[in-house]
DNA sequence: AATGAATGAGGTTTCATTCAT
DNA sequence: CATGAATGAAACCTCATTCAT
């Protein structure tokens, strides 16, 4: 019974944490040229300013627990398909890879931002804590990367996968001005800038051939889905 | 607090404007933990904080004109190499790639903000104009790399330095975890995170070869020069 | 600087309004030469900087507020009399008025600034705002007098009290050079000043006159009370 | 020739202390919801910020001359109106009043923010050797006044001006919410506001009727010329 | 546990004025 | 005389965090 209550409140915790996070991507996907600050945020989710700092320590904290749900499902969606599939391409993860970028709106902005104050701002304990769930999760997608492509020596899969990573890091803050979504209209290029779809997939292409040698194009997937 | 001198004609004042960057690089390099605020810029040029508003017109212009400071120095050195040499090897832009950052411990660091900020708080128009700037540059060097790998396509010289960039700037944000500098220790990796300069090495050189085809690796140039 | 009690409820914070604003009116009256910053404000109050923020949205609101509150007496001390009083004499009005003036020696201090900062950084939309409550006073009152002097057409007692409420500003901006209140000593012209009660006085009275007829001085009023 | 070499330059600074005028004068009527800096009022002269502190010993002054230029031309015309003139009537003095406040459209709006300021910012010599300029040119054209009204005992001219220049201040004081010109569109009442120019003559007439005693209005300027 | 009032450090920017050239 | 670079005081406001209720 006290255990089961325990189990209760754990449980409404956890989903009173996750409504605050909620919000906080409400907020960022709505408004995507600023960072909502507490009273928002608290706001949003329906509670009280003090509230939220009894779920989380600080609002760096808050921040990156955002940015970490993002990465998680990524690499969870990731590691469930390479463990699902028997057979993987390349422009298989190409495909998850964009389309969480398009259901994550918020994704790429939060991820520039918090590595910005991660460089300075956030506590050096938080921040290796942080990277190290990180590692964890490349870890586990790059073993199962290594089980599909024989090519990859073992601790190769991680490097590809963390590798992919910046890539898809880097190239969104050299194309973002502001830009608020990965949304591209009909994938054309305007002015100097680039496509951030496209792109992307060409130089994924580009990393992962250079890394586990040639792929043939899958043919029915010749050009990646449009994002959004 | 006396000045030294006062800036007459454009030489001076640019001379000036040198100074002020001179000061927050030498802060930042300094204090990597954080990022010091007007007046400490401006007691550390010898001038007074209004005197810096002079020469920038705000907090954020002043980083972001250090940045590009940066990002001019590494690409001016890409793009004379690329005029000056009869025959360019993979291994050659790494080099030169590691050494301008080993030269500039703050660069990447400042970057990461930098663009972290402009997620946000720089005016569109600002970042629109950098971003320009920035562009200019690749394509200046795109159009080196593309005289001497024929195996790239009229486009693809400035594709792949965006990449290249893109993971540099990437990878980066992975390991640095209030990392000071790029500086490994015997190039040996502590706990979780991993070295930079070897990782970054790994990476482009798969995305090169990737891009252009596989390279022999030059003997002489076996492993790449540690940072320091 | 610990608080005293918090602000809860709805009664507790117009208490905390007013406080604010009286530490504001203390400061004026105490230093009247110059305009105290909020910092000065809050502790004067006992409170931090912040929390006049929480009360107030800037510090110009704060200063108009003050202003109002005084606008705010004269009026319903006038618009009181009137309902009040059978009947009503010129010099009534006088005294009223000096007895305010001499009872609130920022008034008019506070209200030369108000009107010249209104002049130019005050939001359009503030501004409005409060000529439009000011407006509805001038109205009540002007409605009230009506009611005493049958020589008056509707709309006509609005338009005296706006003429009246002028003379009073504006001849107090002719006589004050860093006056300090409206203190005279003994009545008498110093130099090329000259008394501005008894200056006041006679330009109402004139004004009055001429605008609803000549009455006859009430014989225990002749000289109107002297300010103190 | 050394003295006319003295009186040219003399000349030439009074010229320029003139040119500086102008171009303030010029800058406020161009952009009336704000004051103008020092460098833009140089600018807009054609010099230097540095050269404006040769002829003005500090911004105040220099606002304060400004104002007492729109001063001196109002009550010059006033006074040679009286001097010129056999007869004059109410409405003469009513329309020289309102075709100034429509030739200098700044005006009102420069006494009332130099008026704030005196209330504080400007030094006490300052302010009061303003006063006793103004002080000289009330006592002129209140002997003027004498002359033509011999209902006025000796003193009263002047306290008639000055109450009549207290209700031209205070009334547009009262009336301006950033307006920006007198000029009334087709002199209609708009919402709660009231036109300038007839409410000002209304007040005029019925200070000056309650000082001098009922005049019958002029039959051919019945209505006073409406400003722009 | 929840609230939201209070805190106050922290940083940016403006601009009148000075003074070296 | 003229310049305009340099100064630096002055003031505002935000907002993450704390803590009394």
């Amino acid at each position: 019974m006290a255990i089961r209550q325990r189990a209760v409140d754990l449980e409404g915790k956890e989903a009173r944490r996750h409504a605050i996070l909620d919000a906080a991507e409400s907020l960022l996907t709505r408004a995507p040229e600023r960072i909502a600050n507490v009273a928002e945020v608290a706001d949003e989710a329906g509670l009280a300013k003090g509230t939220v700092y009894l779920y989380f320590p600080s609002k760096d904290e808050l921040l990156l627990a955002l940015h970490e749900r993002h990465v998680d499902g990524y690499f969870s969606a990731l590691i469930g398909f390479l463990a699902r599939s028997p057979a993987v391409a390349i422009d298989d993860l190409l495909e998850i890879t964009l389309a969480h970028l398009a259901a994550s709106p918020a994704f790429l902005s939060l991820a520039t931002r918090c590595l910005g104050r991660m460089e300075s701002d956030v506590p050096r304990e938080t921040a290796r804590a942080f990277k190290a769930r990180m590692s964890e999760r490349l870890a586990s997608a790059g073993a199962g990367l290594e089980r599909h492509f024989p090519e990859l020596a073992p601790g190769d899969g991680v490097a590809l996968l963390r590798h992919t990573y910046a890539l898809i890091l880097g190239l969104w803050q050299m194309s973002s001005t502001n830009a608020t979504s990965v949304r591209m209209p009909g994938g054309t290029c305007i002015g100097e800038a680039f496509a951030y779809p496209q792109e992307l997939a060409r130089a994924l292409r580009a990393l992962w051939e250079g890394s586990i040698g040639p792929r043939p194009r899958s043919r029915e997937r010749a050009s990646p889905a449009t994002l959004a």
